[in-house]
Formats: C-alpha cells, sequence, structure tokens
DNA sequence: ACTTTAAAGACGACCGGTCATCTAATTCTG
DNA sequence: CAGAATTAGATGACCGGTCGTCTTTAAAGT
C-alpha cells in the first residue's frame, strides 16, 4: 500500500471516530483532519466532500465490523443460533466500558436519511446486507432442524436486526446494559426455542 | 393562554417539524424561526439556548404523541394486547405517505446522547416513561391471562419498546413498510401468543 | 524541466448568541 | 381620568468565530 492509500486510511479512521460520536453535522472538516494530524487542505485530495467522506467512513466501519462478525456467523464448528446469539452479545463489552458511538451506521441513519439521499442508500444497501447475514444463519438453523419459527427468515431476520439497532440505540441514552440483556432474553423465544437459557 | 406563550408554542411546534427532518446539528436558529414567521431576535426571548429549545422540543414531540397514544393504551374497551398491537400498527400511515423525521426522541438520542448530557438524560426519561406504559399494559394482559410469557413485563416491555424503535428508524432509510410488517408479525411470538394473526 | 500531488491559507457564507434600540403597555402623578 | 414616566418585551443589526470549499503556491516525482 502506497504513502497516498495509507493517509487516507488514517484519515477514514480517525475521522470515523470522530464522527460517529459527534455525528455528520456535529464534526467539521476540521474536526477530522486535527484528529489524524493531517493538514486541513489535504483533506478535498481524498475526498470530494464531506459527504464523499461520510459515505467512504459507512463502508469501512461495516468493512470493519464485517471483518469479525462475518467470520463468526459463518462458524460452522458452532451451532447457527448459537453463533447468532454470541454475534449480539458480544457487543457487551462496548457497554461495559462506556459507549459512545453506538452504531454508526443507525446514527447515520437517524441523522442524514432525511438530508442526503446518497447517505440514505448507503445505510439502506449496508443494514440490507447485515440482515441477509442473519438470514443466512437463520436458513442455516432451519435446515438443521433448530429454527422452528413458522414466520420466514427474511421476516425474523428484518426483526431481528431492527431490534438489535433499536436495543443498541437504547443502549446510548441509558448507558446500561438492561436493554442488551432485555434483548438477548428475547431472542430464544423470537427463534421459536421454548427456553434455552 | 397569552400572546407570548402562543408565539412560544408556534416555535416550539414549527421548530419540532424542522429539528426532527433535519436534526439537531442540521438544523440552525435562523431555519427555527423562519419556519414560524417569527424575527430572529426574538428566540432568546422565549429560550436561553438552542439545547433549551431542544429541551422543550423533546417535551413537546412527546406531549403530542401521548395524548392519542396514552388514550389508547389505557382504553379498557380494548384487550389489552389487541391495544399494544393497534399502538404499533397505527404509526402505518406515516410510512404509507413517505414519512421524514421518524421518532424525534430516537434522532436525538443518536445524535445527541454523546453531546450533551443533559438530552440524554431527557431522551432517557422519555425512553422510561414509554416503556413504563407498555409495560403497565402488558401487566394488565398478564393479570387477565392473555399474557402467558415466562418473561417479566418489565423485560419484555423494554424489549418491544427497543425493537419499535429500531423498526422506525429501519423504515426512515428503506422507506417502506417491510420493518414495520415484520415487527407486527413477531409482536404475538414475544408476548407469548400462539399465533394471533 | 515538466507533470503531478500535497499543503497553505483565503473565501464568502453562516453559525449561535448578544446588544443597543425601539415599542407598547403599565404605573405613577395630579 | 388624562397625561407623563417607567419598564418589560420585541427586534434586527451585529459580534467573533467557524463552516465547507476552493484557489494558489510549494514540493515531489520522473
Amino acid at each position: 500500500m502506497n504513502k497516498r492509500e495509507q493517509k487516507k486510511d488514517l484519515l477514514l479512521d480517525t475521522g470515523l471516530a470522530v464522527m460517529a460520536t459527534h455525528g455528520y453535522n456535529g464534526t467539521s472538516i476540521k474536526d477530522i483532519v486535527d484528529a489524524a494530524e493531517v493538514p486541513k487542505g489535504s483533506f478535498y485530495t481524498y475526498f470530494k466532500s464531506k459527504e464523499d467522506f461520510a459515505l467512504a467512513a459507512l463502508e469501512r466501519a461495516t468493512e470493519e465490523r464485517e471483518q469479525e462478525s462475518r467470520a463468526l456467523l459463518q462458524n460452522r464448528d458452532i451451532p447457527p443460533l448459537e453463533r447468532l446469539s454470541r454475534y449480539f452479545r458480544d457487543y457487551t463489552g462496548a457497554c461495559d466500558s462506556g459507549v459512545t458511538g453506538g452504531c454508526f451506521i443507525g446514527n447515520m441513519c437517524q441523522e442524514m436519511s432525511d438530508s442526503s439521499e446518497q447517505i440514505r442508500l448507503k445505510v439502506r444497501q449496508l443494514l440490507r446486507n447485515n440482515t441477509q447475514a442473519i438470514e443466512d444463519v437463520l436458513e442455516e438453523a432451519r435446515l438443521n432442524g433448530s429454527l422452528t419459527s413458522p414466520l420466514s427468515s427474511a421476516v425474523l431476520a428484518e426483526f431481528l436486526f431492527n431490534a438489535w439497532e433499536g436495543t443498541v440505540m437504547r443502549m446510548k441514552a441509558s448507558k446500561c446494559r438492561e436493554p442488551l440483556d432485555a434483548f438477548l432474553a428475547l431472542l430464544p423465544t423470537v427463534v421459536g426455542q421454548a427456553d434455552a437459557a
């Protein structure tokens, strides 16, 4: 990787962190370049606009998360429903250590969907990808008989993922793990397990 | 109501609408006063700061919604679980007519929780109130035997409300009613009904 | 020397918030 | 009750500062 790509990456990583906690409109270009210790004038050599940066940051945010989550979600050594449970539960750490930011995609969805059609479409796509990953696991569980719900895996996945986003959002306001615990408590019920404490 | 209160109300109503679609940082004082056709200088005679306005708008947003929702949620002519179902389903209209804004409280939660402690606490309180209202209905359903879940009403309410917020958020990005349908499809499962199509 | 890229700094617009000024209502005086 | 004095509230010009963006200059690469 060349020098240029490295700097763009640095800008993306650090800027993403800033924008994840202060939002799109709450983050200035100066905030981004300051955090990355990159001269202000350089910003527009890497991104053609602030919106362009946000679009790239959105992709980056999911890349980082997908590294780990895809690996877990597709790990055939663990029963599919167990994978799902871990996928959600492993978020706990972020909560305990005074999480800030929450889900960057969720944040951008709320703040920018009505202001930028480009960002809305990108968010929609990333949300769909995430939902699809969950649906795949559910479909696998259905095939091996551990998923008994009469509802389609698509509906189940859509519900679960949205419920999860709501849970993460709530944790931002409450700063406690109750929302997460409630989510995990209901997970078996939703996928149709009698009781898998 | 005196003239002054009326203007403050106007500022609150119109400003709330603007801030609900463009967010806190995406809305300027000028945007608010222009929408209400109130002179810029007047703003600070009604609110001591932008943050103060947002706090008041947050209360206003729930007042408006609570007018109708409380009445529905506490209507003893309808079975409690049916009330809950309607409470969520009645949101449909907003979706069909190209909803903008979503849930103002949810928006502010995502955008401002990490920036303003005052707003975070207000959001947390309002979210709790909403959850409590749902818990009350669930408790009523448990008493009359229609709620069979072994999980506590508090956990159920927390999960349901967060799932709902996530659903509303997803609709902002997707601009379709699929998320809502998925939510409504799972509602009976969550509260422990076998199938109450 | 010539092309390409990074960086500096300027740009006008706009930000949240303040201020002196003006208006209109209230209180005081007779 | 009339008219003068006082004051609370309304107002838009204006503050220093920051915004996102762009032009211009400096540096680097070949």
